[in-house]
DNA sequence: AGGGTGACGATCA
DNA sequence: ATGATCGCCACCC
């Protein structure tokens, strides 16, 4: 379960985001997405700052969201006003969703 | 066991 | 776009 839902938040790439709904569907709990503000909450060595609320929105408020949204922006995430532009950056963990196979290899991997 | 709460989400007015 | 509601799940009194 919660194991689950950590498995999935370790497996957004770098320079990726993923939302709590999605994040919670992909660990098998449509729906749970207070699961995943849980775990993010409690979890340690978690990229906490790749998971968003719906909609590419930061959900934490005050100091951490400034913080959170450095992070992101240092990873190379770019934001479109409140909201992150998840059209580029959404993590979708081999879920097929609304989008064509589009292997936009800009860069596929960087070694180092 | 029971009720309230929260880094949420989708809907509707 | 904003605010209210209801659904969902694990936790903490």
């Amino acid at each position: 379960m919660i194991l689950r839902v950590e498995r999935v938040i370790r497996a957004i790439p770098r320079g990726k985001v993923a939302t709590y709904g999605s994040v919670a569907k992909m660990a098998g709990y449509p729906g749970a997405a207070r699961m995943v503000a849980r775990v993010l909450r409690r979890g340690f060595a978690l990229p906490w700052q790749r998971v968003l609320g719906a909609g590419g929105q930061i959900k934490l408020t005050g100091d951490s969201a400034i913080e959170q949204r450095l992070r992101l922006e240092a990873e190379g995430v770019r934001f479109r006003g409140r909201k992150v532009d998840l059209k580029a950056h959404e993590y979708r963990g081999g879920l097929s969703k609304g989008s064509s196979p589009r292997p936009t290899r800009r860069s596929a991997d960087r070694k180092s």
